[in-house]
Parts: C-alpha cells; sequence; structure tokens
DNA sequence: CTGAAAGCGCTTACAG
DNA sequence: CTGAAAGCGCTTACAG
C-alpha cells in the first residue's frame, strides 16, 4: 500500500541492505560498479520501497536539472497544441522535462518569462519568439523556432517554399488570378509565405494581396475582407497565409452563394484541426512539426552539453543553425482546377508545374 | 557585461563582502532579521554579481520545488492553448512554474506521464484526464478538471447549466425540431452538454442526437454529417458540443446551399479561436478558463501547504471540490429566430425564456 | 543584529 | 567489487 511507504532514500536502502549510498547509487544508476547479485538486490530493494530519486538532489549535485523551457509569443496560437505536443515529445526522447512560459505576446513579458525560465534552472530554452523581436544575451543556450529569414533562427519550416509549393499548385490548376491573404506584413513567416506564393505562379499571374490586419484596423476585428468581391472582379483562387483566414475566406465565400471549389479556391497553411473536416475540405500545407521539434531539441542539447561545466555555468546565446524543414502540399478538396466544374467527391489528380 | 559574471552563489556574495552566508541568505529572503544597512550592501552586491539563487539547492533544502505539472490527455486538443494559458498564468501568480505533460490520449500514457512529473519534483499536479479515465493514487496533491459529473472532479466548468442556455436561447427562438450533435458519448462532458441542451428545450421540441463517432466509425474520419438532409426532415436547428462540430455543420449546410442562420441556425461551445471570424459568426457559450485555472490552482495548493511536511512526504490525493464555473452564452449570427429572415448585419435581440 | 554549523539527497573521485 | 568522505548551494534553528 501506498500508505505504508516511508520517503525512501538512497541512505534508507543502504541501510535496509547494510551496504553503503555510494554502491547503493552505483548499483542503481547502472555504471557496472557493482557486483550483478548485489545490484539485483538492491535494485528490488528500491523497488519494494518505491523510491524516487530526488531531482533537487541530483540537480544540486551534477549542475543539470534536466529541464528546457518553452517560451511562446502566445499560448493562445492554434498551432501551439501541435507545437508544444512535438516538443515535449521530443525533450522527453532527449530525457528532459519542459516548462512553459507565455509571454502573452508582450515584448518586456519574453524577458520576464525567460526570466523567470533562468530561475526555476533550467538548462536551455525553446523560443517561438514574437514578431519582429529578437532574443539575446540569455545566460543559457537557446534555440529560436521562427523563419529562416529571421536572424539568429535556428530551424524553422521553409515557409518560403511551402508558399512556392501552393503557387505552383495554383498555377498548375490554371490560376491566373488570385489574391494572396495574410495578416501583418511584419511577420517573416507571412512574408516568406506570400513571397513564396507569388514566386509559384505564373510570371504573368495577376496577383492582389490583402492585409488582413489592415483591414480590421479600418472595419473592426472579424469584418467582412470583401472576397466576394474579388470573385465578381475576376479573380479565381485565394491562396492564404493560414488556414484560419483559409476558413474565413471559405465561409465568406460560401455564405454570399459562391461556391468552393467550384467558382473559387481556397487554400491555407499549417494543416490546422479543422481543416480535414469543413467542407470542402482544406487544401494546405503541412509542416513537420516532429522534425522541427527534434531539430531544435538536438542543437540545444548538443550546445547544452558543449557548454564547459568548468567554465561559467551560465555560458549562453542563440543557436544560428538555420536548419530549414521542407513542408508538405496535403491536397483536399478546396482547391480544383480553374472553369472546370468538378464533381464534389473526386479528389483531383495534380497538375503540378513551374510557372 | 554578462561573459565577466561568475556563477555567483551567497558563499561568493558573503565572501566579497566579508559577511556570513547565512546573513546573505537572510537579508536576501528579506525576513528582517539584518540591518537595514547591511541589506542594502548585500542587495547591492547581489545584483551587481547577477546572482541568481540555485533552485535544486532551495528545493533540497526546503522539499519544496515550487513546480507544478500539467497533465493533458492530448495536447493537440484545440481547447488546451486556452487551458494552458490560464494554468501557466495562475500558477505563476501563485509562484509556481509548470511541467507539461501529454498523455496522447493514450490511457498508459497518461500513467506514465504522471510519473515522468514526479521524478521532476513536482509538487502537484492539474490532471485534464481522457475521457472515462479515473486518476487514483498518485504520490502527490492531484487537482482534476472535468465535468462535475466526473468523481474525483475538483473544478470544471457547468456544462450542463451551458447546455441548458443553449437549449434556452434556442427554444427562445422558436426552435422546436432540434439536432444535437456530439461526437463520443463516453465523455462526461459531452453528456452533460446533451442534457443540458435537451433539458432548455421546450419538452415538446422534437430532438434528435448525432454521435459523429458513431458516424465516422461507417463512414471514415472527415465524413459528412448529412445536415442538408436533416433541414429536407423539417429541422431548424443544429446545437453542437463544440465549435469544431458547430464549424462543420456550418460549412457542410452552406455548401449545399443551405443559408445559415436563415434556413438553419447552429451553435457551438467553448467559443475556440474562429468562433468569432467565420461568416456567419457562432453563437457559442464560453468558459472562463481564468477562473477555473484559478480555483484549479488555489485547490492544489492548498493541498499542497497542507501536507504536513514532517509526515510522508508524497502525501497525494485527489483533491475532490466539485466546484463549478458558470458558462457564459455568445450570442453572434450563426443562430436565428425560426423561419424569420433576418437582415443578415443584426444582431439579434436576445429572446431567453424557460421552455 | 550576525555567525558557525548542520543537513537536505545525491554523485564522484579516491582508497582499499 | 565496495566504502568513507567531500561537496553541490541553500536555509534554518541555535548561539552569541
Amino acid at each position: 500500500m501506498a500508505s505504508d511507504k516511508v520517503s525512501a532514500n538512497l541512505t534508507g536502502i543502504a541501510a535496509a541492505l547494510g551496504v553503503s549510498s555510494a554502491t547503493v547509487s552505483n548499483a542503481l544508476s547502472g555504471k557496472g560498479r557493482v557486483s550483478a547479485e548485489l545490484s539485483d538486490r538492491i535494485r528490488r530493494k528500491a523497488m519494494e520501497l518505491g523510491y524516487v530519486p530526488s531531482p533537487a538532489a541530483r540537480a544540486l549535485r551534477t549542475g543539470r536539472s534536466g529541464v528546457l523551457g518553452l517560451v511562446l509569443a502566445d499560448i493562445a496560437n492554434p498551432l501551439f497544441p501541435q507545437i508544444a505536443q512535438a516538443i515535449e515529445k521530443a525533450a522527453a526522447d532527449a530525457g528532459f522535462g519542459v516548462l512553459i512560459a507565455d509571454s502573452h505576446g508582450d515584448v518586456s513579458k519574453q524577458t520576464e518569462a525567460i526570466n523567470r525560465l533562468i530561475e526555476r534552472g533550467v538548462e536551455g530554452m525553446i523560443v517561438i519568439p514574437r514578431r519582429g523581436t529578437r532574443i539575446v544575451d540569455v545566460d543559457c543556450p537557446v534555440a529560436v523556432i521562427d523563419s529562416p529569414s529571421t536572424p539568429g533562427n535556428t530551424v524553422a519550416a521553409d515557409h518560403w517554399d511551402g508558399g512556392l509549393q501552393i503557387g505552383r499548385y495554383l498555377a498548375g490548376l490554371g490560376h491566373q488570378d488570385v489574391v494572396i491573404i495574410a495578416r501583418n506584413p511584419d511577420s517573416n513567416v507571412q512574408n516568406d509565405r506570400v513571397g513564396g506564393i507569388r514566386a509559384g505562379l505564373s510570371a504573368a499571374a495577376r496577383t492582389e494581396t490583402l492585409w488582413i490586419a489592415h483591414l480590421e484596423q479600418q472595419h473592426g476585428e472579424g469584418c467582412r475582407l470583401g472576397v466576394a468581391e474579388k470573385v465578381r472582379h475576376g479573380f479565381t483562387a485565394f491562396a492564404t497565409v493560414s488556414d484560419l483566414h483559409a476558413l474565413r475566406v471559405l465561409t465568406e465565400l460560401q455564405d454570399e452563394g459562391i461556391a468552393v471549389p467550384q467558382l473559387a479556391s481556397v487554400t491555407g497553411f499549417d494543416d490546422l484541426i479543422w481543416a480535414p473536416v469543413v467542407t470542402p475540405a482544406l487544401t494546405t500545407m503541412r509542416m513537420d512539426m516532429t522534425r522541427i521539434a527534434e531539430a531544435a531539441i538536438t542543437a540545444l542539447v548538443r550546445a547544452i552539453d558543449a557548454r564547459d561545466p568548468a567554465a561559467r555555468p551560465s555560458a549562453g546565446g542563440v543557436i544560428a543553425d538555420i536548419s530549414k524543414v521542407a513542408m508538405e502540399l496535403v491536397i483536399r478538396r478546396s482547391a480544383a482546377a480553374k472553369n472546370k466544374k468538378t464533381s464534389k467527391d473526386k479528389i483531383l489528380p495534380v497538375g503540378e508545374q513551374t510557372s
């Protein structure tokens, strides 16, 4: 019964067995300096007493807490679940726990959040920074996940290439008039995606970029995007930089009686949770969060291990690997060939071709 | 410059000032046993040396890590961002850090996740359990956030009442034929919401409940829900148990040319990120995550503090407070009075009345 | 008001 | 193969 347990520690196990705590430690850590027979007895006794090593004592002794920090500009980001899940998994696989800190999109709080994490003894941190912020001068290794265009970036999806793939896909479907939709021109990620989309369309294509932040500044949050109007002006496709925008475009179009994808194609980005379940299901770009998280954690752990323990324990700095992870096109039904009435239940073959 | 710092510790500060480390400790912790003048000098020196207390040493000495665990059935849940953000904030305000653990929806991994957290020295944990799971026998205080109908629940939104409010609202709008949509009949949260909705509708109402899990079992994930068919059979409203389902219903209806809310009303739950930006914006129920998180953290911290430090340090157990936090109806445009063509840009007055 | 000392639970050279 | 000892950096009675 759990209630019979006494707080077992190394000393307790040692005493119960009449051996030294050093031996117990060696046996349990499996460094092989203890005879197999004694090791066995020690392990059994540890089990029996429900021994859990004290992380505090171990951390104090070794100087390693086994904990990483995850700093997010805004936890409420719809992509956050995927990110957090992937980071947590990669960290756990590398033997680390992860402490979260939310900077609530506020630059000054980002610094606060970073400091809180340091005060809790993290050995390194992953930062997904707020647009335009630069992370410097943190007293521990830092891996930044942002966009390859961000200085000091460590890993990122290849957002530009993702845009390129979408642009080419749309071009391949015959679209020549496309509206590109993003939120904020200050975001490197969004700019990369927009640039890629433009580059992927045919050179002769007519293109127009809508920045939602600008629209909302004039008409208030959640305002209409005026996409039906664009269709009337001959645009046949809407390439957005996020599934959230794609959804907004899709429902606005449908609400105005414009059939998707028959009369207008819509594409998103990120393969967010609703992308596969809306009607029509969204064609989108997916990033491999698992690989991104693994790359970030690998770089971080390498930096942590490289730190000379004899030197300043606080040796920090941003890891600049600038490695890019490819994005993958997910073809569903919200984008179709221009001017071709498509059967609703048929998935179009991909006619991919360069502009 | 950061690079000039030597790992400053209490002893270092003490040595630099020619005082004892006990005095430095007392001065810095502000317990007031040190003269104001000396305290000042100590604080200045600490600042100058960039002193950061060692969390490991403090934890080892005091037996308190200052860290809480957050265990989620599935981080990929769209509600997770709100939850994590609120928990992180409430924990930080109470002086705790939060370590995350994802059980990936898997029951056995939930136990693993809990153990990992304990091995990292958390003083208590918040668990948002997988459907139907019961948390028992954890060696530290546990606060469960689930549904008030879940045994061992600590705090929860009042899901049943939320359903009741939606049901009454729809009844007030004149809806007599409503389809209730949920995913999984094993979920207490979903059952509470469904039960509440039914109770809120007029006794004479015709009601039908669609379980998405059943549909998908037959027709595959992301299959059509067949809502247009329901409209043809005289149903005028779709009360769903999540904005994700509401979105699915909305787009399917729109895709089939059925105008929302003119021909069919749709309601959701949780006020997820897209609820305000789709067209028409979703009428939904919002839960006050901040209050839920605060209640959970408060109960948890109380339990942690109540633990007799002289007794088993592992004294655990699930806190059963069963407190309920009211949900709030968010009226937007996706639900409207039955048979009344509404101007698209007008928000309907609430005609709330009991069945 | 200030200090000397013990001890939290580990790990790691170093001896034997 | 096993053990005695030191020490990680703090906090906390206890003396003075």
